[in-house]
RNA sequence: CGGGAUGUAGCGCAGCUUGGUAGCGCAUCUGACUGGGGGUCAGGAGGCCGUAGGUUCAAAUCCUAUCAUCCCGACCA
């Protein structure tokens, strides 16, 4: 590819509205560009890179024998009116309607649509286990898309469903991918963890995230380095922390005047946070978001109540459920607003951590304004309707497998592995017959990967103060031939000559021909990031060239036909990313 | 959806307080010089100042509404 034939924009200054390095970067480089929140555009380069993750996740599929095919964009509601998520997605889902009317989405997931074409398409246990994927944009109708392509509301996924017979099969399958992942973000070049991760509305049994590490995830992970446990903070379990002994007291009231926080509380009171009682009161909804309950949910004081935990012990969507206005709750229920503890109310559900279940002589509201009561004991002066693990694992608390404390990262989640289990295939009546005739429904797993969001978390780790570096596996271009100066015939002869020599072995080029400053064109190759430029300048005439890598300072002056050689050796290497395979478990590369 | 901010040329910004002919840098176009890390000089083109109302002799500037975008939070297979 010739530069003074193609557009290649490029930005000295970043949108003021980017906020991610890897975000201002994409944009410099023209390769990504917004067309309004949430929604972009891949100039070429750009979508270049999108191709080359794509064909490394379909390399990947493909050797697990999962078959590629493509789902329309629009989906009937029927099929989601069938499993209830056409409900339980929320505002999140896109719908449209055509114009008799007609309710549609855009499909921000697939398993209603892989599941109505198992149930369709198959019939016999001959013809199982088989799996299926996609590579295709999806829809979110995000409330708030942000930072580039991390969260955005439309977007390239690549979704695969399994079908199998037993739980057992459905393992196998689920690990397959799981293998097949920590192949495809290895190719990438990304610096990954794999973590434990809540199912979230797709339901299911068992998730994991594959998060790649970087201080602007979304994804909140917690790992301990002695025992290998690693999960999102949403899902991570905790381990009860058990109290000292003592005597049970009789409660009793206390005034706490201006005490609005736990902390003002404890430090009027003299006490640790630990020996508090902390309130959360929540307002529940049904699917026709219709006010249903009052929630009172309780943790220790210097715990924090993980909302995913408390929805999942609800059995209720996430969105179905928000802050409850005290005054309103306080009326119906008996709470008073800065000072609800769980004894004495009604027409609510208690939902109590399992911590407190075994501590005496807490502190907690007295549901009075201006007053605490001491003394308070589980089982003597309260009961949880609902009493489970609802507090959040956090930095330094105790490993809940082996009690070292726990680490925390942050990460973004490039993809998700699902155990659905018999969830959509019961809910659509999606069965195989087995040898006797008879039905079963398909034991499921769904597995995703955020194409354009790998592109982004791939920058987020690969780049310097100078732009973007490309791990070769994924690099819009392999080599850049930057002609210094294009009015002088050696050194276009001499750069014809490379890119030739070049684009025969295979590798992709940038002649970089135009009429412009070196200094302009050194800082677009950096920019832009190729793995390899070529530098054709003044001892063009002798037949000699610069060679260099993106990712290192260290500048060779070569013959052209040893920066040829040079330039295929190295590709050749790293062009599929597969020369990182080093890193992972010989299990990892067997499993097919 | 709650809180905050910003909309002026492709990008980055000034002008607004105190109303009076819309400006700067980069990019772009012409020409010349230049040629190893975002050049120099000269000349040119490009804006319904987000949109709609209002106040005023006069509005980018003041008022109201609305839309859009970004940030924090909530939410997020």
């Amino acid at each position: 590819m010739r530069l003074s034939k193609a557009h290649l924009k490029t930005l000295r200054e970043a949108p003021s509205d980017a906020v991610l390095e890897s975000h201002k970067l994409l944009v410099r480089a023209n390769m990504i560009k917004q067309e309004s929140a949430g929604i972009y555009m891949f100039p070429k380069l750009g979508w270049r890179t999108v191709r080359k993750v794509e064909q490394i996740v379909r390399e990947e599929m493909d050797y697990i024998d999962c078959q590629e095919i493509h789902m329309p964009h629009v989906n009937p509601a029927e099929l989601w009116q069938e499993t209830g998520r056409w409900y339980a997605y929320g505002p999140e889902l896109w719908r449209i309607q055509d114009r008799a009317g007609n309710d549609f989405i855009l499909n921000p997931t697939c398993e209603e649509m892989f599941t109505d074409f198992a149930r369709k398409e198959y019939s016999s246990y001959k013809e199982l286990p088989f799996s299926i994927y996609q590579i295709q944009f999806k829809y979110r109708d995000e409330a708030r898309p942000r930072y580039g392509l991390l969260r955005t509301r439309e977007f390239i996924m690549k979704d695969a469903y399994t079908f199998d017979a037993t739980e057992e099969d459905l393992h196998t399958a689920y690990m397959r991918q799981y293998h097949a992942y920590e192949k495809i973000f290895t190719r990438c070049g990304l610096d990954f963890r794999i973590v434990e991760a809540d199912n979230g509305p797709i339901g299911g049994s068992k998730s994991h995230e594959f998060s790649a590490l970087s201080d602007w995830g979304e994804s909140d992970i917690l790992y301990c380095d002695n025992c290998g446990m690693a999960a999102t903070a949403e899902r991570a379990e905790t381990r009860d922390e058990k109290q000292a002994p003592e005597e049970m007291k009789e409660m009793e009231l206390v005034k706490t005047p201006d005490c609005k926080t736990i902390e003002d509380v404890c430090a009027f009171l003299k006490i640790p946070t630990a020996k508090s009682i902390k309130a959360l009161m929540f307002r529940t909804y049904d699917d026709e978001m219709q006010p249903k309950d009052y929630v009172a949910a309780f943790v220790r004081g210097d715990r924090q109540l993980n909302m995913t935990k408390l929805v999942n012990a609800l059995n209720i969507p996430a969105h179905n459920i928000e802050f409850a206005d005290e005054v309103e709750m306080g009326a119906a229920t008996g709470i008073v607003g800065g000072f609800t503890g769980p004894m004495g109310l009604k027409n609510c559900i208690i939902v109590v951590d399992s911590e407190l279940v075994d501590t005496v002589n807490m502190c907690a509201g007295a549901n009075q304004e201006d007053h605490h009561m001491l003394g308070v004991c589980y089982g003597r002066d309260y009961t949880g309707d609902i009493v489970t693990d609802i507090k959040e694992l956090q930095e330094g608390d105790a490993c809940p497998h082996c009690g070292q404390p726990v680490k925390f990262r942050r990460g973004i989640e490039v993809g998700q592995v699902f155990k659905l289990g018999l969830k959509y295939s019961e809910s659509m009546g999606a069965t195989y017959k087995d040898e006797n005739g008879k039905d079963h429904p398909y034991w499921m797993g769904c597995y995703g990967i955020g194409v354009t969001r790998t592109m982004q978390a791939i920058v987020e780790q690969h780049h310097d103060d100078k732009g973007i570096i490309w791990p070769m596996s994924v690099a819009p271009y392999h080599v850049i031939i930057t002609v210094v100066k294009t009015a002088d015939e050696d050194q276009m002869k001499l750069a014809y000559d490379i890119e030739k020599k070049l684009e025969d072995a295979g590798l992709e080029v940038i002649l970089d021909d135009r009429d412009e400053r070196p200094g302009v064109k050194f800082n677009d190759a950096d920019l832009i990031g190729i793995p390899i430029r070529i530098t054709v300048g003044k001892l063009a005439g002798e037949g000699k060239v610069e060679y260099k890598l993106r990712r290192d300072a260290e500048l060779e002056t070569l013959t052209a036909d040893e920066a040829v050689d040079k330039a295929i050796a190295l590709w050749s290497e790293e062009k599929d990313g597969r020369h990182l395979y080093k890193n992972l478990s010989e299990e990892t590369l067997n499993a097919h």
